[in-house]
DNA sequence: ACAACATATGAGTATATGCTCATACATACG
DNA sequence: CGTATGTATGAGCATATACTCATATGTTGT
């Protein structure tokens, strides 16, 4: 008989012990897990995937998605505030664009995955 | 004036159009926001980076985690729709392991992203 | 300074998510 | 077989999310 099997409560104590050694601190998870929510929701996900060809401004998106100008405005918010995207004013129009190539990769990566 | 100017409801038809013609099939992005839900929370993202250091049983995780068994099981049933774990059975015990390269770079691209 | 346009924001509401609790299933062992 | 262990699943509830509507902000032109 194993001295390893999980009998209910009594676990592999030195897997455990070795995961909450390697694990990034709990404030990188959070973060980790903030980032994810902004790219799990269609609408976000479109407009980055739109961004990829080219700034485009807030009514721009809110044509393309055939959603409400305020509804993207909401959505644009967070993903500033994760930093997936970033402005540029010309006069009154705001021109949205990636903020960096983290987020093509992103996107690259989880295209293949669900493709596998 | 630019005539490319956005005048509400008068939009950049022609950015409109070549995002539309660059954007995935919508049922692919649907299967992103899965994807990226099922990345979006802070329990799934430690089990996900745990399973990196090697296979754990249900109660190890959830000894780890510090939430029951039952909680664990229910986001391990996501991860497993995702196809972002897999599992072997030993005996009455269910080993789970990473399914794949893909959870680890799209956690490590993501780690880069808020770290930057 | 005022009016018009482009966008941002806040409050409120409908739906989705993650947990708990109870129960069901699968495997091993006496 | 019946019982115990390990895990899975379903229903129900508390909270979080995404939208709408109303309002605020910032910019341009007159």
């Amino acid at each position: 008989m194993p001295t390893d099997q999980c009998l209910c409560r009594i676990i592999h104590h030195s897997r455990v012990e070795r995961a909450r050694q390697s694990i990034p601190a709990s404030r990188d998870i959070d973060q980790l897990a903030l980032l994810f929510k902004a790219l799990a929701d269609q609408s976000r996900l479109k407009i980055l995937m739109a961004l990829e060809q080219g700034e485009m401004c807030v009514c721009d998106l809110a044509a393309f998605l055939g959603v409400s100008e305020s509804a993207v405005s909401h959505q644009l918010r967070m993903l500033r505030q994760m930093s997936l995207v970033a402005n540029r004013r010309e006069g009154p129009v705001l021109y949205y664009r990636l903020a960096d190539a983290h987020v093509s990769q992103l996107v690259l990566v989880a295209l293949e995955h669900i493709r596998e």
